[in-house]
DNA sequence: TGTACATCAGTGAACGCGCGTTCACTGATGTAC
DNA sequence: TGTACATCAGTGAACGCGCGTTCACTGATGTAC
């Protein structure tokens, strides 16, 4: 009862303490006893741990049982299967990352490039931070349809990307204005493609360029495309 | 061996037949006899089609030898195991990329701009005719050092973006130019983005926009921004 | 506060299955003469 | 052209293994009285 509420309710913004750094190894759980408290939450972790290590599709029910120091039958308990696992990983980062985006559209506000580049700098943070949830979410092949709480959940993350754009959008004359969702794709698009290319051990890793630099510089140019930027 | 030169020289540009295209379901090879022609091909175009629908890490190496039609045991006369049979897919994807990628160059020549519009283009295409080629270039996480052959593929065609890049940024004022391969970097990045995003049944699949319309754009304004295209 | 009881989360044994990998083999192919 | 032979690509049986899934069970927890 204690420990289920130390972590459930320490502090409003929850998606500050890493989900997966709460999981202890084995042996300091094994005075664990019959019942663990909350194995949801622990099969959760450790499915976002195995993901982060072999890929979505790369680990099997039985290895997150086992990290959860468990018998593979307990899962069934909690989830339908494997794929209900990982919907519950995406699901859940997409929640923290709604939350991470919001707060960055926040902290530059009233200025809407303040807030726009701020969540810029979100998304790459937030990938950096949560690479398994990200992994969940982007590369897991998981329909964003699966369920409606799931779409409702990622409709919001979207949501606050296409606000800030549209914020933005209304400084550039009306004539030369793209649609703001083109915009948004377009940002979406670039930190998405710095994320996989440059900030992970993939084919651009060995680039003499920090992603948080070559993500900063390459929106810096196009908002200057959009006029959004003096030239100096 | 007549049908294995058949199969090998069939014409220069080899990368105009998209290799999976090529096996047969397996009654069609029924009459195959006990040597199979081309196995190694025959299974890497196997690999090739499951990763396409299961990912690179969902399939198995029996798998990818009943779809070739022929024993498991058959796949080790030709591949160490399921990863060197990813790889091999991966180096072959290279290999047809750079080739892709050089031609789009030299179409656009001698003028820069085109030059780097076609090679965007074609990074697209690519992504789009070469689904299984793609997914296990930049997203079976091979590394690119595995082998030295595969290293000097994958280099090969980075090079050509980086050459287009260098041309066209040699129309910037020097004093403003970015370093040609961060320039290159961005636009691979959007290039990427897009394809994960936009280009398969991702989470921004539900866009009103058409990847190569969001790509196109997504270019275009960059290059205002750097200077490249007038302001109209 | 103590006891009896209902609930239900996790156990552990069982199952059938397909996996990767090995091995001695077989038979099609190409070649030497 | 025909025959004898070497090569080696693919076979099929075998193995041990870990998987997903089911099931009746057990025992910790919370609660009614």
């Amino acid at each position: 009862m204690r420990i289920m509420h130390q972590a459930e309710s320490s502090g409003r913004p929850e998606w500050f303490c890493a989900a997966y750094s709460v999981i202890k190894p084995a042996h300091e759980m094994s005075k664990r006893g019959y019942h663990h408290g909350n194995l949801r939450k622990a099969l959760t972790e450790a499915a976002l741990r195995l993901i982060e290590v072999k890929g979505p599709t790369g680990f099997t029910l039985s290895e997150a049982a086992k990290l959860a120091d468990v018998t593979p039958a307990a899962v069934y308990r909690h989830f339908d299967g494997r794929e209900d696992l990982i919907a519950e990983a995406a699901r859940k980062g997409y929640e923290i990352f709604a939350d991470v985006m919001q707060y960055a559209y926040e902290s530059g506000q009233p200025s809407a490039l303040a807030s726009f580049e701020a969540t810029g700098r979100a998304y790459l943070a937030f990938a950096r931070k949560y690479p398994g949830h990200y992994i969940a979410m982007f590369e897991s092949g998981i329909s964003i349809n699966r369920t409606p709480e799931l779409a409702a959940v990622a409709g919001r993350a979207r949501a606050v990307l296409e606000i800030a754009a549209e914020d933005l959008s209304r400084h550039i004359p009306q004539d030369k204005r793209p649609p703001s969702s083109m915009f948004s794709a377009h940002i979406w698009a670039m930190s998405h493609g710095v994320v996989e290319l440059f900030a992970r051990n993939s084919p651009g890793a060995q680039s003499p360029f920090l992603a948080e630099d070559l993500l900063e510089s390459g929106i810096g140019v196009y908002l200057r495309g959009l006029g959004l930027i003096e030239n100096d």
